[in-house]
DNA sequence: GCTTCCCAAATGAACGTTCATTCGGTCGGC
DNA sequence: GCCGACCGAATGAACGTTCATTTGGGAAGC
């Protein structure tokens, strides 16, 4: 029952886990072929060549992402509910997909991400980006840019998954929800805040 | 006037330049050695191989960041405008030398950062932490798990950094003052907050 | 003061390895 | 018998590292 994409799927499997174990440089493309079950040639076949596969895994990993984003979200939702279930789902699957958290965070802290335009990147940033937009704009999040305000957001989803999967501190929902409620605390636009 | 300290000095500076803009693996000795004007076979008489030099910049690169921490840290303040006054100052810091937190940013996201034991680097992270234990300790910030609070902090640092220097977002004192109110509004304990 | 010797620092061509990529060939379905 | 998928040994370039050699300056001997 295995087809060409059944392959390919298997290649980007092996490099993800090779990635994140040994980095782009330690990760041979004979040895992904090998944990792939497919001979180095094969890998040819499927993608122009390393940077290629890496590009295409990285768009690969981040469609799953945007996928599992969207099917957990409900626009019915009241906005802070919306928020919180937002903000622990993306932190949810970043930790059950720590091979994904740890190659994206990778790739963009290395000179592969600015190489490609990326352009239809955009539409996974937008997405997240416009949720917050309208909190903002309909004045329950404090009025700060909304380009800052998703970027800040995102890195403590992104720190919370590395602080649970790195460091060996117990967090399980109750701890999430703790976090997730200090983020919004911070976030959150005080009508009655005027202090000095 | 230039004597051995001056030529590790050149490495280390050429490294980390060429490490932010190509990444590790896209960093020939043959080009740090050009580009810090020496030849290939001198880097060899300071230092053991490539890894190593990559480990040892990292605890150069720490070390000066503990330095302008400290110095810029009054204990003498409140605890709110030294939390204020930590997080700006480590922040510009980053902001400052870009080429130093893209090193970071890069080694604790590979492979490197495992091999070592980094014990020392206690200390980097226990000068931050002693900070947010003494505000968990003290009722002023929320009651969670310390260890947690300051990695999520810390993180904030690092984003705002990254989001001032990638993104094209003009981002002065103002906006970063604003930026630290928000994250202080997070992390502070509300005593009169009961809701549901 | 001059010469000699010494050694650490520095050099850069050469080496051996590793790795991405290629290519001639096999196999199975149509 | 043709075609696409697949294989894996072969290739060649790039790279980290080595080493025989040069350089420079300071100490010792006279």
């Amino acid at each position: 029952m295995e087809n060409i994409t059944d392959k390919k799927r298997a290649i980007f499997e092996s490099t993800l886990v090779l990635v994140k174990e040994k980095g782009f440089h330690g990760t041979p493309m004979s040895q992904i072929a090998k944990n792939a079950g497919v001979a180095a040639g094969t890998i040819y076949h499927h993608f122009d060549s390393k940077e290629t596969l890496i590009l295409e895994l990285y768009s690969y990993i981040r469609d799953k992402m945007l996928d599992a984003m969207l099917q957990l979200d409900n626009e019915a939702m009241n906005y802070k509910d919306r928020f919180f279930n937002f903000w622990i789902s993306h932190c949810l699957f970043y930790i059950k997909n720590p091979n994904a958290l740890f190659f994206m965070e990778q790739f963009v802290n290395s000179p592969y991400s600015n190489r490609d335009p990326l352009q239809d990147n955009e539409r996974f940033q937008n997405t997240f980006r416009d949720l917050i937009k309208t909190g903002v704009e309909t004045g329950v999040l404090k009025s700060v840019n909304s380009l800052i305000l998703s970027a800040l957001i995102h890195g403590t989803i992104v720190n919370t998954a590395k602080i649970h999967l790195c460091r060996r501190i117990n967090m399980g929902q109750a701890e999430l929800q703790q976090i997730v409620e200090l983020i919004w605390d911070g976030m959150r636009n005080i009508p009655n805040a005027s202090k000095v």
